[in-house]
DNA sequence: AGTTCGCTTGAAAGCGGTTTCTCAGCCTGT
DNA sequence: ACAGGCTGAGAAACCGCTTTCAAGCGAACT
């Protein structure tokens, strides 16, 4: 800042000592509220910081405090509904104990991710790792790196790291128990990312299915977005399913857009079901059964989780938010065939 | 960092200096290449690092580069899905550049503005407003500041700001041509966030409308969300139009919504448009006629003209994107009254 | 062979804050 | 009236890295 080509000299803390008559300390102190000081110096000082229009710099005072007043989150898709909503969240509570936020988007590129971690952990106080793809092995690599972090949407077994994520057994046990109670016997899961923790769980959670007598097929589809719902419906239509459930919601929505350009019906000829609940929100949703959850819940879970690591090094359990079954208009009655 | 309660002491650049037996003038040329060094030299760094896990402090390099190797972006809402897309591109420019992205919301709060925006300025190389809301006096002040800024979905008159928006006058006058064109008369127009310049310039472009022989009423619902359209619906329908255009798409979808409560048909005995083109993505879009945004592109560019100003001076002229009409299932012929 | 030149390298001076340490000055107790 | 304890302000050290500056060294040139 010494260089700034063209522009202003920035105006530090010496500018303002000098200005009013005191020392740096004492411009540093009152600023901070860190130790008593002489009422007229006070307001000599608050004087000559509206004079000048100072700004402590935040470098400094991150290099000087050791702490940088910001916290790092990493998430794989900026255009996926389900991550604003949490960074909003997140945000908010960082905000609340005097902390910004970093964003750094992965692009659903796994091999992204660890040099992007490195880069948060260099610049965060904390950072909190949202839907992580990354391999297992470099998630662990990483969280031994012995930075605050906090695990979101994704959970280690045996690393004694925060983690946050929803119930799936529960929701597909709910999914499974609304399905087999419409009388469906076979139903398809669309899976997801084929790196993603949460696919995985999702699948794992299938087991529920089987207590309803309902028998799963797993049709991969390789991506999180609507177009490889789109692209994945053949591969529905080839297996003798009379239910599917995507996901999450974009595939789900993007199953259901080709569908209908097929000509099935949806309910009446496949039932179609999402997860995530990415309603544009609560007035103009979509009509879309869905496993709803609770992502702002979630976000701020999390943030809290990492500002309580950061305080003391205090860790716990995994965290499990419920979902809830959301039955609109796309789940019905198994066609007859 | 000298305190880290309860936590491995920060490896420095003299902790690699003294394993690898050199200066630490000598690690950092070796790891900006700033120099030319001794191969052997080279090496025996770059082995140093590797073994303890040697990162760079971002603050320290920060301060002492005199930049921070971040931009910052003010956005009114992460849950308006506008804002997510346009920070994805921002995000990607960023990255190419070699910088970090710092977010901060205002929720759609105006009187938060400054002060984010000032923060933003203490530790950010540059700052991207993103449809600010705040007075115009507030934001005059702010560009006085000879910080690197662009303006986002905001153009001040006079004001020597690289500034990038889309062409409203442009999207309207396809709008009414299409209203006019279909034998509409009268329209509402559904307003949006009292302080949204883009709200003022849409309603200014409505001059467009009178060249089309059509009648605009404007209904203030002054929100953002889908929430506020569903509310405005009583007022819209006082009025005798035969079409509503909204804000944007969620106070369309919003106001759809209601409609379909109160058992008015869309487009039958109501047509509605929206703005933006807020479709989850390309293959699960909604059947709303709307306005297009290239948002990517909007990021992009906006992203390109701040990484301009953080080089030279450059500054430029107001750029406006075209917007595109996408006529979809809510608008039709005017209902027979 | 003696200088000068050019390169690489280490020492040291910042960058802009915070915090410890030190020292006046004042108040209190005897 | 004087020693001791407090209090509040300034000097200086430090945070971790970059960059200027100066010095050392070998090569090249006269």
């Amino acid at each position: 800042m010494q260089n700034r080509p063209g522009r202003s000299p920035r105006i530090t803390i010496s500018d303002v000592s000098t200005a009013a008559k005191v020392s740096a300390a004492t411009v540093s102190r009152v600023l901070n509220g860190t130790a008593k000081v002489d009422p007229q110096l006070v307001d000599r000082v608050h004087d000559a910081v509206r004079e000048l229009g100072y700004r402590p710099n935040a470098a400094a005072q991150g290099l000087a405090r050791g702490e940088w007043g910001t916290i790092g989150v990493l998430v794989p898709d900026l255009a996926n509904p389900y991550f604003p909503e949490v960074l909003k969240a997140v945000s908010a509570v960082a905000r609340a104990h005097g902390r910004r936020m970093m964003v750094m988007e992965s692009d659903e590129d796994p091999a992204l991710e660890y040099e992007l971690v490195e880069d948060l952990m260099r610049c965060c106080d904390g950072v909190l790792l949202a839907s992580p793809r990354m391999p297992r092995a470099e998630l662990v690599d990483l969280l031994g790196r012995d930075h605050p972090m906090v695990l979101f949407n994704r959970v280690v077994a045996g690393a004694r790291v925060p983690s946050i994520s929803v119930d799936f057994t529960g929701g597909m046990t709910q999914v499974c128990g609304h399905l087999a109670q419409l009388g469906h016997r076979r139903a398809a899961y669309l899976g997801g990312p084929p790196a993603s923790w949460g696919n995985d769980e999702r699948v794992r959670a299938f087991e529920a299915a089987r207590a309803f007598g309902l028998e799963v097929t797993v049709v991969e589809c390789g991506g999180s977005t609507s177009q490889a719902g789109y692209d994945a419906v053949a591969a529905v239509l080839a297996s003798d399913a009379t239910a599917v459930l995507a996901y999450n919601d974009l595939v789900a929505l993007g199953a259901i857009a080709r569908l209908r350009e097929l000509g099935v019906g949806v309910p009446d000829e496949l039932s179609v079901i999402g997860f995530d609940d990415i309603s544009l929100d609560r007035v103009a949703h979509s009509d879309l059964t869905t496993v709803s959850v609770p992502r702002d819940e979630l976000g701020r879970r999390a943030g809290e989780m990492l500002e309580r690591l950061l305080v003391n090094d205090y860790s716990e359990e995994p965290l499990y938010l419920p979902m809830t079954l959301q039955v609109r208009d796309t789940s019905g009655l198994p066609a007859v065939r």
